[in-house]
RNA sequence: GCAGGAGUAGCUCAACUGGUUAGAGCGCCGCCCUGUCACGGCGGAGGUUGCGGGUUCAAGUCCCGUCUCUUGCGCCA
């Protein structure tokens, strides 16, 4: 018999039919046993009457063995049925029970109401616990912001690229960056695929990549990790930053419609709800922002070169108090701030077309104008004092001719995180790696440095 | 890096100002249960209270040290 999956029993009600999955439970009622079997596709309750043959496999099983189970789908009588469950209209006559795998006791509680688990000890077992439908539910919604952003990006005619992951010596100043043995050599790994999109722009004109970045940074913090993906475009023949501006919101726009048309019901099971992006979003200078904090807070942090976290705060609650909109994008960056490729203000140069998209008191996505001109950036090259040598393909591809462009950037982990309001960025991590974990904690006696 | 919080059963937690044999729920094991759906009932196993030292007649509780986790800040393309 073809197996069956679970998700599609309802339309087979009367039919003998054969499905595979995991046990998530077992009720032994003595002389009957109940289960909820679960697939990739959902979970239905099955019943094992005394006078099946498989009575005696049932009361072997256990939660999380793999199971292959012949029975018939029957409709459920009206006072045996559950509105609250998926499948709860029918359940599913069991007559033959086959184990495929055996499953040890698990180590802590995996059902779907007694789940209640530190995030350590939900990382510790990440082989297990990824198979709870709230991890299932934050995970799919990861997958579908991934996928709406390049997308999104492909229908504006952007070329997918990958950027490489290992890198020459870093000239960027920056981010701290992991080192690695490159034969007898040093190289580094990717803190950001920044110069390679710009390259590649100068070829394809809009370009896009989802790309491994990885940041020795030595934070230890609810949304920092030392790997994640970064969603990134960049775009030639911009008129102003602008038109960065512009597109990002687009694809912002886009990834939150498509998570409402195809992940209500992950949204609606982790009590998320998408945060509020109006026709246009609120867009201020660095300085306006400031202003405006100084002006309902009293705190006064006008002149700051950055916004910190409580300013970041404070402008979304105040821009959503004023206009009702969770975003709101913050532009014009003291330059030196910055790095030595984003564009300054050609009337107020000391600040830069830089810009940031915040949402909920955190950045999202920053972003902003790219120097195109080669004499400009060969100058700006020299006032931050780096080594052109090092960053010389880079170069060769603005000394030829490169377009006004610009791109942007953003998190995949942390923009999951935000949209369902997690409270650290390691729950919206498949396997969160951090100053203190790869997969396991780095603190055991075996993977100590000398 | 700085400051706070925490570490007790496999998991989540409790144990008032120091005071009998460190408890509960879930999980696990055994028995019972024909309509459960976080099934229920009865019974049972399971602990070097992170580690080391100290104060005390007596320490999970107080003190010192140490390790670890965690939260906030800082750092952060």
């Amino acid at each position: 018999m073809e197996r069956t999956l679970i998700g599609e029993l309802g339309s087979k009600v009367g039919e003998a039919v054969l499905i595979k999955g995991w046990v998530s439970v077992r009720r032994d009622q003595g002389k009957m046993v109940f289960f909820d079997f679960r697939d990739r596709s959902g979970s239905v309750q099955g019943v094992v009457l005394p006078s099946s043959a498989a009575i005696e496999t049932a009361k072997e099983i256990r939660s999380e063995y793999v199971v292959a189970v012949e029975g018939k789908v029957n409709a459920r009588p009206e006072k045996n049925r559950n509105a609250k469950v998926q499948n709860g209209d029918i359940e599913l006559e069991v007559t033959a029970l086959t184990i495929l795998a055996k499953a040890e006791p698990l180590p802590f509680d995996m059902s779907a109401s007694g789940y209640n688990l530190d995030l350590t000890a939900e990382l510790d077992h990440r082989a297990l616990t990824l198979r709870h439908p709230r991890l299932q539910a934050i995970f799919k919604v990861q997958a579908t912001i991934i996928d709406s952003f390049r997308e999104y990006m492909k229908s504006q005619d952007f070329f997918e690229f990958q950027a490489p992951a290992i890198t020459p010596a870093s000239a960027e100043g920056g981010a701290e960056v992991f080192e690695v043995e490159y034969f007898d050599k040093k190289a580094y790994l990717t803190q950001s695929p920044q110069l390679y999109k710009q390259i590649v722009m100068t070829a394809f004109e809009r370009v896009f990549s989802v790309n491994k970045v990885f940041r020795a940074e030595p934070s230890s913090t609810t949304r920092h990790i030392t790997e994640f993906v970064s969603l990134d475009a960049e775009m030639g023949f911009i008129d102003s930053w602008r038109d960065v501006r512009d597109m990002s919101e687009n694809v912002v726009r886009h990834i939150l419609q498509e998570l409402k048309d195809h992940r209500s019901k992950e949204l609606e099971f982790l009590g998320a709800t998408l945060p509020t992006m109006l026709d246009t979003t609120p867009t201020l200078s660095l300085t306006e922002a400031q202003e405006k904090i100084f002006a309902k807070t009293g705190r006064n942090v006008v002149g700051e070169k950055d916004l910190s976290s409580q300013d970041e705060q404070d402008i979304c609650d105040i821009l959503k108090e004023e206009t009702g909109s969770d975003f709101v994008y913050v532009y014009g960056y003291p330059t030196r701030q910055k790095p030595f490729y984003v564009y300054p203000n050609p009337t107020h140069p000391e600040f830069n077309e830089g810009v940031d998209l915040l949402c909920r008191g955190r950045e999202w996505l920053s972003g902003g104008r790219r120097i195109n001109d080669y004499a400009q950036l060969m100058q700006h090259v020299e006032q931050w004092g780096m080594d052109p040598a090092k960053i010389e393909m880079f170069l060769e591809a603005f000394r030829y001719g490169a377009p006004p462009e610009g791109g942007f950037a953003f998190g995949a982990e942390r923009m999951t995180m935000q949209i369902l309001e997690l409270k650290n960025i390691r729950e919206a991590t498949l396997f969160p790696r951090d100053m203190n974990r790869i997969d396991g904690l780095l603190s055991s006696p075996e993977t100590k440095k000398e």
